[in-house]
DNA sequence: CTTTATGATTACGG
DNA sequence: CCGTAATCATAAAG
């Protein structure tokens, strides 16, 4: 006990590494009760020397002396804002980082994917529109198109459920730690503040985590996708009634195949395409396709396609009589070759044109 | 199975 | 962005 002042004074022992401030409490401790101060430090000091020495309840009840002293709170106080000035400034400055645009890329895609918006909200705009490209115009993508939607909504299940357990465990683990230092801030300087600011650590702690989650979401939902996109590209055939509609269409403009814009949404439309207002764009490529490859088709090889000309061109000629023995002229369904159109398939045509086939049916 | 038909995709030019 | 031409990949026919 009378050893205790003696290693205060001693430079070198107690404060090595502090001289300054040894120093400042030599100073400070100068004046008349100065010898009374250091007795009752060698008091403490002896006392946490023998801790071990105390019987649990005995502690206890120091522990709750201590905690009655008038001093405590204001004692509290000022530890808690020296400890703020002191360790909290060394990495305070790292605070109010910028919400992570790869935590935002992330979200994003998850939202634009339907994954993580609101329930069933019809899906994305992307499946919609794959939707209308597997098999816009039978009536069979249903199959291939629930299968992505299933998937997906799968996935959503995961992603929901895991976000959810994350959440739940990261407020339970929030809960007991703000209840330990809260238990804990009676036997030591911590701060209101400081609790907060460990919940934010504790927070930013697991959504990183769930940043890992949306992640691997990201990466399965475009997994799917791909494998979603390559089934795509299978083939589906248009039904007949389709393709007649089209081939009429594009025998009875043999000169100029090349329909307009509204011309193929009322092709789409007349071939029972389902055209779902968002996706007139895939419909649009659909009858596009269908031109593109029956044009290049046509001009490479006429012959093998002069049996299926002429009978659609008999066809629709004998519609257009049929109507204008009604006297109507107006819907006759062409008009070909009006001057400045496009001649695509140069002096080729040796072929019977719509024209001249209804003239012959004449 | 091989061949053919056909919708989709890609590369390129305007 | 539109079209052509070549090519791919698959459905359907043989």
């Amino acid at each position: 006990m009378d050893e205790q002042p003696r290693l205060m004074h001693s430079h070198g022992v107690g404060m090595a590494g502090h001289p300054g401030l040894a120093q400042h409490m030599q100073d400070g401790t100068a004046g008349t009760d100065g010898e009374g101060r250091k007795q009752d430090i060698g008091d403490i000091l002896q006392q946490i020397m023998t801790i071990t020495d105390q019987s649990l309840d005995e502690a206890q009840a120091r522990k709750h002396a201590l905690n009655c002293h008038r001093m405590k709170p204001a004692l509290f106080n000022v530890l808690c804002e020296i400890k703020e000035k002191t360790v909290l400034s060394i990495r305070g400055a790292q605070e109010e980082e910028p919400p992570d645009p790869q935590l935002m890329r992330l979200d994003n895609m998850l939202l634009a994917e339907g994954v993580a918006g609101p329930e069933k909200g019809g899906g994305s705009a992307a499946a919609a529109a794959a939707a209308a490209a597997t098999g816009g115009v039978g009536a069979d993508n249903s199959a291939e198109h629930s299968d992505y939607r299933a998937k997906l909504s799968q996935i959503r299940q995961i992603y929901h459920t895991e976000l959810e357990k994350y959440e739940q465990a990261c407020n339970e683990f929030t809960t007991h730690v703000m209840n330990l230092l809260r238990e804990q801030s009676r036997t030591r300087p911590i701060s209101p503040k400081e609790i907060e600011r460990m919940v934010s650590i504790i927070h930013r702690k697991f959504s990183s985590i769930q940043m890992q989650l949306k992640q691997s979401t990201c990466e399965a939902v475009m997994i799917l996708r791909s494998r979603f996109l390559d089934a795509r590209r299978k083939r589906r055939n248009f039904n007949k009634q389709a393709t007649e509609i089209l081939n009429e269409y594009f025998y009875s403009h043999l000169s100029n195949p090349y329909p307009s814009e509204e011309a193929k949404e009322e092709l789409a439309k007349k071939c029972g395409i389902t055209v779902s207002q968002d996706v007139t764009v895939i419909i649009h490529t659909l009858v596009s396709n269908w031109f593109g490859n029956k044009r290049i088709r046509y001009k490479k090889n006429i012959g093998k396609f002069q049996e299926e000309a002429n009978m659609y061109a008999a066809r629709t000629a004998v519609n257009a009589t049929s109507v204008s023995a009604h006297g109507s002229q107006a819907n006759s369904p062409s008009t070909p070759n009006s001057a400045g159109e496009r001649q695509i398939f140069e002096g080729k045509r040796s072929l019977l044109s719509y024209r001249d086939c209804a003239t012959v049916l004449d």
